[in-house]
DNA sequence: GTCTATAATTAGATAGAC
DNA sequence: GTCTATCTAATTATAGAC
């Protein structure tokens, strides 16, 4: 039987993207065979092929994916600019670390496998990863221009905020100790303390 | 001609670890051949198998190796404990970033190829790299201990500053806008933002 | 200590049957 | 849309010459 009942190609194109995550995410990209994610799938690895035109295209088109997915989504809830930054970076945060949290698997493997994308695929991933970057960018400078933010160095802050917010990816586990919601605000917190937010320097005292 | 004239054992094996992390870092692990190791060393691939028993081997060696010369470079100039915890903080965080800078590459290796390693050797590493953390977790207890840290998590601050001052490691380059000393200085005050260090608290008014 | 040669396995990708 | 079969190339690792 060349053709199972039942099969369906939409259905085995999602497939084929949520077995690719999962191993990927687990084993790294250059270390899963297409004939690993086939078997995951339950089809052969030749039948792949019909959903990409090769490995590479793969990995391009989850990043691409999730980055614009990220973006989107930002974009579908994020305050006006007119919103004081203080409100804005909180907002911010709390999307971020959800976000982060809710699809970490992609979140992971867009940051981890930068490194196996060809020159091409490499300069159209990071140009996305750039734009998110400056979403904080441009809060830390509103919120400095306010006058409600004191950092000394906003590029550096911004570099060091994103790495705090993204590392949670690295260790969240669904049975840890605390809740999403509950790790949003600590991180929060963490986010004005590194922004040199007023309030947090009242309620440190 | 079997063996090259001037050939020697002990350099050879010291190119075969540096050309591994070079490449390693560059590609990862997985992405990288025992042949494209060689042949950056000058040898035939079989030549690598008189330093190595395998691949596998390599890689976990290459991160012991960083990790134990990590945690001794520490032990050899960290402050004693009855120094304040404020300025053990900062001592930490230079050393750090100022390792983290010279030592890109071992590095990125020790954190991004740790999904690579077997499950006995991951175990391993996995407790070296732990006990590194413990570093900062004690010192941010110490400091409130003191009353001079004001942290609403201690593990949750451990994580978010570890994940802070690692990230160096992804962007830093030789011909970027800061030197390290710059960079560490910046670090220093960022690290002391997230403990709610009261110095900072002070400056910031 | 290194080379050459090679065994054994696996990879990415394609062709053609159904 | 999927399978089976297969091509080609590359991989890790070993054996034996020098």
């Amino acid at each position: 039987m060349a053709r199972k009942s039942g099969s369906s190609g939409e259905k085995t194109r999602a497939m084929v993207e949520e077995a690719a995550i999962r191993l990927i995410a687990r084993h790294g990209f250059a270390a899963v065979s297409m004939r690993q994610i086939a078997r995951e799938v339950g089809v052969q690895a030749g039948a792949l092929y019909l959903y990409t035109p090769d490995k590479q295209s793969l990995l391009r088109d989850i990043m691409r994916g999730h980055l614009e997915h990220l973006l989107q989504s930002w974009q579908d809830h994020a305050p006006d600019a007119e919103m004081p930054a203080i409100a804005r970076l909180e907002r911010f945060v709390r999307f971020h670390i959800d976000y982060h949290i809710l699809r970490a698997e992609k979140v992971f493997i867009s940051y981890m496998e930068l490194r196996n994308l060809e020159q091409e695929n490499f300069a159209e991933i990071e140009r996305l990863r750039r734009s998110y970057e400056h979403l904080v960018e441009e809060i830390l400078t509103a919120g400095a221009a306010e006058g409600v933010f004191h950092h000394a160095d906003t590029r550096l802050t911004t570099l060091a905020m994103i790495a705090m917010l993204t590392g949670v990816s690295t260790w969240y586990r669904d049975d840890g100790r605390l809740p999403p919601q509950a790790i949003a605000t600590r991180y929060v917190d963490m986010a004005f303390r590194l922004a040199g937010a007023e309030q947090l320097v009242e309620a440190a005292e």
